[in-house]
DNA sequence: AGATATCTATCTACTACTAGATAGATTGGC
DNA sequence: GCCAATCTATCTAGTAGTAGATAGATATCT
């Protein structure tokens, strides 16, 4: 893999853990096994890290949504599936959603940062909207919304629960 | 107020926007007036400071559960009352709850602080499941678990958008 | 030669935290 | 009432360590 990948990599499982102050560029240069300053040469300042961050797992986020929706059927069945996909990871992993963490730093984040965590957001409740639509719900926006909040929310609890059971409880309930 | 209480607000507010790591000795001591050598006076580790701001917001936040929803009859309108706690705050300061912030960052946290947001997780889940058992619910536990997951996350989210209808959106869809 | 990626070495600013002193208030013994 | 002891809350001055960031040299590959 490309060495920015491996940065974002590290950064990517240390941010969701324990936010985004918790992670330094010292922290992950010594796991890679290089100098903090040869970090800077790929992410000049700590947002540019940040901003690559988000961007990089929105798209993968959705590229696995596509992926594992393309062939069901039901509005049901995708919701379903997307939601297994915040699962997977947290379940072998205790992984929340990097957005779930970084959402809830949102105000003393830089702000190209916080604005990726929007459209990340943003993204998710289009994606959810158009499955309620799909299923003639009758305000599927608000819907998208409600579902979004119990999923991030779910996983927050789950992992600090280091418990998956309220995050399947939570994924049943939809609908 | 006496020092320690000064001390905790100022922590509590900065805490519940940006998270425990964007919060320092140094900032709250400027913003009162006095060195950070004299904060250590009152809390002598960051994470002693931590343990008294979630017991005192666990404190706060059931007290004023039990005055909002001492006069009130119905479960439902119990669990109204309770969210709209958590609104009045988000509302008008757009602060989310403290350990929603804090649960995000759990695994990053000194061990007292994360315990003591359990703690609070727990006394939640305890007092709903109460609710739902008086309504009547099948599986109250589960229902108390998904009911609070949903105002978390919801909480999180309507802070990062700054918009308030996402939260009242998942209070309605409560019950 | 040029581009890529790393290094060494350094900087400034900040982190939590501590030691030891001080001023002022409070308490208890005689 | 007076004195000694203690407590409260702050200060100055400092520790060692970490933060993100930079300049400029070096190595490697095409």
């Amino acid at each position: 893999m490309d060495r920015p990948n491996i940065i974002l990599d590290i950064a990517e499982r240390r941010m969701r853990q324990a936010g985004y102050n918790a992670v330094s560029y010292r922290d992950i240069a010594s796991e890679i096994g290089i100098k903090s300053a040869s970090l800077h040469y790929h992410f000049p300042k700590k947002e540019d890290l940040g901003v690559a961050l988000v961007q990089r797992y929105s798209e993968n986020f959705f590229a696995a949504v596509k992926q594992n929706t393309s062939e069901l059927k039901t509005p049901q069945d995708k919701i379903k599936a997307f939601a297994s996909i915040f699962n997977s990871e947290l379940k072998d992993q205790n992984l929340v959603c990097l957005c779930a963490v970084l959402g809830a730093e949102a105000a003393g984040l830089p702000e190209g940062v916080t604005h990726e965590v929007k459209s990340f957001f943003d993204r998710n409740v289009l994606w959810l909207t158009a499955q309620y639509e799909a299923y003639g719900h009758a305000d599927p926006v608000s819907k998208a919304k409600i579902t979004l909040s119990l999923l991030e929310g779910a996983m927050m609890i789950s992992a600090v629960n280091d418990d998956n059971s309220i995050f399947d409880a939570a994924v049943s309930s939809i609908l």
